[in-house]
RNA sequence: CGGGGUGUGGUGUAACGGCUAACAUGCUCGUUUUGGGUACGAGUGACUCCGGGUUCGAAUCCCGGCUCCCCGACCA
């Protein structure tokens, strides 16, 4: 069997588990020159012609497995990101029960008009989650009674889904949609306000690794009720819904909802340094101080003995939209160019032709690759070399390496990155130590 | 939720109110080819979105619904 499913390390949760390695002919998903007439965004053209999703209703679209993998991998990011700083992994129910909303007054269909609502068949009224403020608060009433149980910093990674009025732009405004959502509980503002510094960086470095570093910036956008500002991330990108002013050489930027003369004055920002853009907004963060805590009633106990609200604060990032973003930003005219960290296999491998020697000699180094732990996806299947090309550069794998006997001829494999077409001829005893040095 | 479009094999397209709904691609079989979707042959595949109506006759015209796409509104 060669789609074998493992864990790929430890320090993650052992339930999440992809595939490092695959053949292609294995894969049941397939390629495709065009796209549905239907579709025109860029990211749902090539994710779905690349075989990453496939596309159900307006803004609901399956994941296949290519698709997880990447969602995975960005997943893998925010993890390691949000537990570095202290962030807890957990999982909440998608149904929710509405009296926590009631409390905060978000049932009623006039405060919120996006809900996916639904009953119990003994008529109980529940929801499908499209946020999780109410719900971690209630929660967090059985675990929360004393200062010393402060700051904890729960965080959820899972679908939730808003009733859209208008679904758009492929995966990046869908109906359901795969994000992580983090909660703060803290026992003040001061230690609300170290955590929201920290948590600030820990996504710019997120959109680092994502690849998206360079395009995104740190938005100041309308805080609501309990703060003057709340943080947007926002991606320069030609179809993002938002218009943003960059200043960029103080790395950041603000929203046009805010862009006021007092704002910029506030914020010692001058006109002229500012650069308009069409962006999305991959991730935000908000001071909610006591706004859920209060009407659910969440407190504890403070030092001198009496009751305070706890501090709240909450943090999302897209996960789907992220994936969406990248493949707009990154993709050219033959298809899809993954950064390295979330590629679904780091090399494509690939032969021409049916000279058994090479086929022998290519599935022992996928072999050789897959013991080493690398990443790859070989194309075993029985079609030409035009069609093995094609579908390496439209599916996006960082690496291909082509085995083949020209390449010999030319003195091993060749190994041409994506996003270069750089291209290089590495004796086949010494790809492992290739991909192992960097 | 307002406005505008759209709907034909799996996919992309064609078809004046009139022959058995055409072409390409995909898929199956055979031969061929192996560095950029190779070539040829034989097959396969459609209640033309749904429901009414007009007509001798509807993919085509009309009405209603639904769908998807776009613009706007909305988006803790």
């Amino acid at each position: 069997m060669s789609i074998i499913i493992i864990h790929i390390d430890l320090k993650y949760p052992n339930f999440h588990v992809v595939y490092i390695y695959m053949k292609q002919s294995q894969l049941f998903t397939k390629t495709r020159k065009e796209a549905p007439s239907d579709e025109v965004s860029k990211n749902a053209q090539l994710l779905i012609r690349a075989g990453y999703i496939h596309k159900v209703f307006a803004g609901g679209y399956t994941f296949l497995p290519l698709a997880v993998k990447v969602l995975e991998n960005i997943a893998n990011i925010i993890r390691y990101e949000m537990n570095a700083i202290g962030g807890q992994e957990m999982q909440s129910t998608a149904l929710q029960s509405k009296e926590p909303w009631q409390a905060t007054g978000r049932w009623n269909d006039a405060q919120v008009d996006n809900w996916f609502k639904t009953s119990l068949k003994n008529g109980t009224e529940l929801s499908l989650a499209f946020t999780h403020e109410e719900p971690m608060t209630l929660m967090m009433k059985n675990f929360i009674s004393s200062y010393k149980d402060l700051p904890v910093y729960p965080y959820d990674i899972r679908s939730v889904f808003r009733n859209e009025a208008r679904a758009k732009s492929g995966v990046m405004r869908g109906r359901e949609f795969y994000w992580k959502a983090l909660y703060s509980f803290s026992k003040d503002k001061e230690q609300h306000d170290d955590f929201y510094e920290k948590i600030a960086e820990a996504y710019s470095r997120v959109y680092q690794r994502v690849g998206l570093g360079e395009t995104t910036y740190k938005t100041f956008a309308s805080g609501g009720t309990f703060s003057q500002y709340s943080h947007e991330f926002q991606t320069v990108c030609e179809s993002g819904e938002d218009t943003i002013f960059i200043d960029t050489e103080k790395g950041i930027a603000v929203n046009q909802e805010v862009y006021t003369d007092e704002v910029l004055a506030d914020l010692d920002i001058s006109k002229e340094n500012l650069t308009e853009a069409k962006a999305v907004e991959v991730g935000n963060i908000f001071s909610l101080a006591d706004k859920f805590s209060t009407p659910i009633e969440l407190s504890y106990t403070n030092e001198n003995g009496k009751p305070q609200s706890v501090y709240m604060g909450s943090y999302g990032i897209g996960i789907s939209r992220l994936m969406g973003v990248i493949v707009e930003n990154m993709s050219d005219e033959k298809g899809i160019v993954w950064p390295e960290e979330i590629a679904p296999f780091t090399i494509h491998l690939i032969t021409f032709g049916k000279n058994e020697n090479i086929i022998r000699e290519a599935e022992n180094l996928y072999h050789d690759l897959k013991n080493a732990g690398i990443e790859v996806l070989f194309d075993d299947r029985d079609a030409g070399p035009g069609q093995k090309l094609n579908d390496a550069d439209l599916m996006g794998m960082p690496y291909r390496i082509v085995y083949s006997e020209k390449s010999l001829e030319k003195g091993g494999v060749e190994i041409t990155k994506r996003e270069s077409g750089d291209t290089e001829f590495v004796d086949p005893e010494r790809v492992v130590a290739y991909f192992n040095e960097g």
